[in-house]
DNA sequence: GAGCTTTAGAAGACCACATATTTCA
DNA sequence: TATGAAATATGTGGTCTTCTAAAGC
């Protein structure tokens, strides 16, 4: 269950107690000097989205306002700004978490690697079989070979050698493909659209090419596929990920989130085509020209995005009102609901 | 740098009961 | 098939406890 956010009074009075507690203990130990002032703030322990909700109300102190300001600052974007409006303040974050990024998305070096493959193969290597799609594992395993190494790596991140860059913008890639099917009178205009898996053509190439989502086309994507929550149905409903439909939209979005957290918005994959009735995600090599995505659907997906953006809410959604004023008016003791008294 | 203590804050448990949903006759 | 009763599931908010990352020693 989400909670809205903890009450003020509740944590000033704990952290008064706790501090009564200390100065308890500094008394009775007054030859040594007291600590020193933190002057560094923890980082958030979950993904949280307290700070996101309810934002105008009223703080009560200027205190608690820079409080706030710092603790926001610390939670993860969970909803990142739209590549258009980012600001230099993801600069930092991206130089960190590029090099996770760049690694966890370099196992694709298959054109024939999908999303789904991608992120659901976890244990297949080049010797089990070298037409599947490249794992994360294997990712890894080029440089060891444990099955979680990936997330180990990504936890290492900070142990890699910054000069050991492997990401590949996808658009550079993008244009020397153009660029080599110009010099060879066989391009076809669209073909930079959503999905190309290019890696066939450049394979060979200096580097190895590196799997990349382009985060704004997903959103694009997707912002005609419905919200991401499903309205209407209850909140038990998960997605069915044997539904090979429903496993690759889900797959998607976790995609984007996960660029969002780790490889920021500067570089990301490009999405396969989706197929017009919604569903699959087909991974086609001929992905663009006229089949493909039409200039006037895609402009329409981003202006139905940003609309969404723009009156996108935090807040805690009730889902019966009527349940809300019925816990308010409910008789608590501590915080916990107890039993009516018979006089009522 | 390892190992310990302290601090602070996120997350979750807890409660009663009205309402929603499902099951069955 | 329609209806109603019974059974079951769900959701709601304030407070407290637990857990644990980070800082300090």
């Amino acid at each position: 269950m989400c909670h809205p956010p903890h009450d003020q009074q509740t944590k000033t009075s704990s952290a008064a107690n706790n501090h009564n507690k200390t100065s308890k203990r500094r008394t009775t130990a007054s030859l040594k000097p007291a600590r020193k002032i933190r002057t560094k703030r923890r980082k958030p322990k979950y993904l949280s989205l307290n700070l996101k909700l309810s934002p105008q109300k009223n703080p009560q102190s200027s205190n608690r306002k820079t409080k706030m300001a710092i603790r926001k600052q610390q939670q993860l974007n969970l909803f990142p700004l739209h590549p258009e409006n980012q600001v230099e303040d993801n600069r930092d974050m991206h130089e960190d978490n590029n090099v996770v990024a760049s690694f966890l998305f370099d196992a694709a070096t298959d054109s024939t690697t999908t999303l789904d493959g991608l992120l659901s193969s976890t244990t297949t290597t080049s010797d089990e079989s070298p037409l599947s799609p490249p794992s994360l594992t294997y990712a890894y395993r080029e440089e060891g070979d444990s099955n979680n190494g990936l997330v180990r790596t990504a936890m290492r991140c900070k142990e890699r050698d910054a000069s050991e860059e492997r990401w590949v913008s996808y658009s550079e890639v993008v244009e020397k493909k153009i660029k080599e099917e110009e010099a060879n009178s066989c391009v076809d205009d669209d073909d930079v659209g959503a999905g190309a898996w290019c890696a066939k053509q450049v394979r060979g190439q200096e580097r190895t090419l590196a799997l990349k989502l382009d985060y704004q086309e997903i959103l694009n994507a997707w912002s005609d596929k419905g919200p991401l929550y499903v309205d209407g149905e209850s909140p038990q409903t998960v997605p069915d990920l044997h539904d090979d439909n429903v496993r690759s939209n889900y797959l998607i979005i976790m995609s984007v989130f996960l660029l969002a957290q780790v490889g920021g918005v500067g570089s990301l994959w490009r999405v396969p085509e989706m197929a017009s009735d919604g569903g699959d995600f087909k991974v086609n090599e001929q992905v663009g020209g006229k089949e493909g995505w039409k200039r006037e659907h895609r402009e329409a997906s981003v202006l139905r995005y940003k609309e969404k953006r723009q009156t996108r809410l935090f807040s805690k959604r009730i889902r019966y009102e009527v349940r809300k004023l019925n816990a308010e008016k409910r008789p608590r003791m501590k915080g916990r609901f107890v039993k009516r008294s018979s006089e009522v």
